[in-house]
Formats: structure tokens, sequence, C-alpha cells
DNA sequence: TCCTACACTAGACACTGTCTAAGTCAAGCA
DNA sequence: TGCTTGACTTAGACAGTGTCTAGTGTAGGA
């Protein structure tokens, strides 16, 4: 955590309270968190914390590669502090839990040329969906 | 798209205008719109329709395997009527332009056992990100 | 034709996210 | 250390998408 502090004061942010906090939440070990359930757990350490400083920073870090922007159900978007590994995610379609899975090979080649319609593709998002074991049961 | 009508009467399915509307527009040559896009397109067709029906309606055809939901933004949810082939999508991330693709093996082949979890897995979805030709030039 | 359960409408409401104007403060500099 | 400045934060309005409800309408069977 101190690490990403450093990196993010490396590249000249501007460091406050605020962005420390919400750096402390996405690092805490509650992963997936949605953009509320951060400003939620940052207000319990920042309590005038405010709802855009939480949307502003989330943004700030994913366009600095520091968290992913995830989307697995049509409702808020969730932040993934796992920038730094690739990895697809695994949702439950019952309970919505979700978590973050390793394929093997490269998900790129499985697009042949001819289904490419002259795009230049620099990204692929895998979602596997299906019922968790506690649900199941 | 008659054929589509008459599957939905099959299922018990009560015709009115409205259904009938919103069918019609799904069957026309623009695929992937919004909820909205399709309210607006019905109507013209059908100027008292509520958007609620639309709603009502694209959420029925959903749950009957008629149309897919698709959502590769943030933004509002698309209905894709190509129900009845499985195929992925292809996004340019600039004008947001989608593509129905087909990729070569089974995705779901691609998770090894000891990355399930216990999940059962039943789907999986996969969204190429990229830039179109047009957007290139 | 009549009846009734299902469908539709208008509009309020909820959730997520964005934007703005005004105030605050981190950090560089004297 | 104290000043200055512009980046940052705040509160709250606003926008887009989707859901829900109460009242009304109507498709389709008897």
């Amino acid at each position: 955590m101190s690490d990403l502090l450093e990196r993010l004061r490396g590249r000249g942010w501007r460091m406050t309270a605020q962005r420390r906090v919400v750096a402390e939440v996405l690092d805490g070990d509650h992963t997936h968190l949605t953009a509320d359930e951060v400003h939620a757990r940052a207000v319990v350490k920042l309590p005038e914390i405010s709802r855009a400083t939480v949307y502003n920073t989330l943004g700030e870090l994913v366009s600095l590669g520091e968290i992913i922007e995830v989307s697995t159900d049509r409702r808020a978007k969730r932040y993934d502090p796992n920038a730094h590994r690739p990895h697809q995610h695994l949702v439950c379609s019952r309970c919505g839990a979700i978590r973050d899975v390793h394929p093997t090979g490269n998900p790129l080649a499985t697009l042949p040329d001819s289904e490419r319609f002259g795009f230049t593709i620099s990204d692929v998002e895998v979602t596997y969906r299906g019922v968790c074991p506690s649900c199941a049961s």
C-alpha cells in the first residue's frame, strides 16, 4: 500500500487525506467494491469525504493503471485493485460473488483474422458465469 | 419475424400491438439497440407506447431466450436479436460500434478446474475491444 | 358479446454517475 | 516559517437508465 502511495506521489499526485483513505480502502481485503461501497468505507475513516471525490479518485487510479474497472452486472462498476497481473473474472449469477481467475492460453488468439473486420484489437475481457458452491448447496 | 411472433404466441404470450411493435423494431436491421432506442423507434409506429412497456417487453424477450442483453460499456444495456447462434462481441473503444464475432474453440474450455473454485459454470462472455477501421483512419 | 386476467400507461422513484461553483489546502518558494 | 497558487474537495443539482405502482384498457376464452 505504501508502495502505491509512493508511486502516486512519484507521478505528481498531490497527497491528500481523501486520496490516502480511498487507496487504503482499496488495499483492504475487500476486493471488487463498487464506488459507493468504497465511499461508505472511506466515510468511516474520514466522515466528511464526498461522493464526488471518491468517484474522481477512482477514475484517476483507473487511468493511472493502478486499479481496474469491472462490470460484471449491469449495476454499478466495481473496482479491482489487482491491476498488475492480467486476469479474468468468474461471477456467481445468483449472489454476484466475483473471483479473479487465470484462463489458459491467450484469449486474443481465439479470434481469427476473418472475424476481426479490420479492427485493431487491444484487449479482451472474459467473464465466466455460473453458480458458486454456497449458492448451489 | 412472423416466426418470432408465432413462437411467442405458442408460448402463451398475449399478442398486443405494443409487443408486436417492439418485436418488429428488434427485427429491423439495427441490431444492438438500447432500450431507449427501441422505445424511440417503437414510438414512431405506435405513438402512445410507454417506456415501461418497452422495458417489460424486452425483459420478457430476454427471459424467453429470444434476444440477448449485451453490456459492452457502462451505459445502457443493448439488446441483440441474434440469440439463436452463439457468438461474442467486438467493440470499438472509440465510437462504441459493436460487431457479432465467432471465436474459434470453446471459450469454456480455457478455464482449468483448478481455477473454477467449485463453481458450476454455465456461460462465458467474451468482449474483444479495439479500434474500428473508421476510427483508426 | 361478455368477462377477467393480463397488459399498458403515466409518472414517481431509485440508483449510478457527472458536473459546477465556491471554498480549502498541499507543497513549492521566498 | 509563512505566503501563494492552483490543484483538490465539497455539497448538491442534474442526467441517464431502469423499476415500480395505481389506475385503466384490452386480448382472447367462454
